[in-house]
DNA sequence: TGATTGCATACTGTATACAGTACGCCGCAT
DNA sequence: ATGCGGCGTACTGTATACAGTATGCAATCA
């Protein structure tokens, strides 16, 4: 029960019903939800151990604002973690192949932003699913998760979608020409170019911010 | 106070006070540390979030078990972000050089086994602690609160403590040598070495437990 | 008029009470 | 003797009540 509150908690800050900064009623919040406040207080912990809140004693938890210093430093993180992953787990099988062939099909035809963003983390996932390092890939999945509040933020204010097709193809070139090494460079770069738009975006509305605050 | 809870929950897992697979009495240890369950499921719940705790439906907390699987992708994790951590940081400053002497020859020096450990942990985060992304060495530490429940075992049950100093002492020498490339390998051959022995023991050990399972 | 202090309110943090369930034990039947 | 079923106990999970504190507002004084 305090499980699933978690879930929707981390859903509601995910699509931002709950905005970045906002302080939690926790009494309010447990109306709304249904339960009491001792199971939301448990689920609200484990989001601070996520990263998704901040606990700050005698105030209560706080949504964890967008700051473009964490985003970068999350970003940076995943072209260590992937092609290694992508290294132990070796060249997908035909099976495999074939799943993220579609996936990438279902990106290409995807209307919705946010679906989107659901396949690509699917197919990154796929791609390196037998990686027997499953600290590795739990790692990985936190860090997707820690970021994908901030590629949806972007997806709301700016409807644009980064669109890594053309990456995606290269990697899958390479692993069906049995190329491990070159797989895993493509996909170091696909990794760090999925940053770019994100932190330029961030750093506007960052600029925005402070226009806002003299204004 | 849950905070407290946390911690002192921790080192009753970490120094080995609570068994690996030992099923957690709420009302017992809230007893014992003197609060209530309500605060103290709050910091059991934190801990599983870091892998120290297992939480099963219905049947409450139990300590996670020491896991061969678990510790090697742990410890085969370092490797990758510490020496990209070193990176980051650059050859650290004169001060921060000294302070890494200092603190090998308190290892050399140390006779209990469990402040070898510690201070082997602080080595390597000073030597890194220059790093910008914060995110990284935050993955670093919670890696070595993971890890370090591991090397105290390992240390009550053989008396062994693993000596890095002559490895330490080659990443100074490249260091001091303003090589921050040859650093970054010799610590990478670090980190991958302070996994033999806690493996070998680990195997030895549960070949043992087969055997009594056996007898 | 502006600043400061006291107060009221609302919210967090903790304790406790209660309900529901898993597990062990004893009795019974085969 | 052994397997099975019912029962009691103990523990978890949730709700709620209470205490302590932060915050906003108003009133008073400079």
């Amino acid at each position: 029960m305090s499980e699933a509150a978690a879930e929707v908690v981390r859903a509601m800050i995910v699509d931002g019903r709950l905005a970045g900064g906002e302080r939690i009623n926790e009494v309010r919040l447990s109306g709304e939800l249904g339960l009491s406040r001792t199971p939301l207080r448990e689920a609200l912990s484990g989001l601070v151990a996520e990263g998704a809140l901040i606990a700050r004693p005698r105030l209560g938890f706080f949504v964890a604002p967008l700051s473009l210093n964490e985003f970068e430093q999350l970003y940076d993180i995943r072209p260590l973690l992937d092609p290694e992953a992508l290294r132990l787990a070796g060249v997908p099988d035909a099976k495999s192949l074939a799943r993220l062939e579609r996936l990438d099909h279902q990106i290409a035809t995807a209307h919705l932003g946010e679906h989107a963003i659901t396949l690509d983390d699917e197919w990154h996932f796929a791609l390196i699913e037998a990686c027997p390092n499953k600290v590795l890939l739990e790692l990985i999945a936190s860090i997707m998760r820690r970021t994908r509040r901030y590629e949806l933020a972007l997806m709301r204010e700016t409807e644009h979608v980064h669109r890594a097709n053309a990456e995606h193809a290269r990697i899958m070139a390479a692993l069906r020409a049995r190329d491990l090494d070159g797989a895993c460079a493509a996909l170091k770069r696909n990794m760090q170019s999925g940053k770019v738009p994100i932190v330029a975006w961030l750093k506007a509305r960052d600029v925005a911010r402070k226009v806002g605050k003299w204004g």
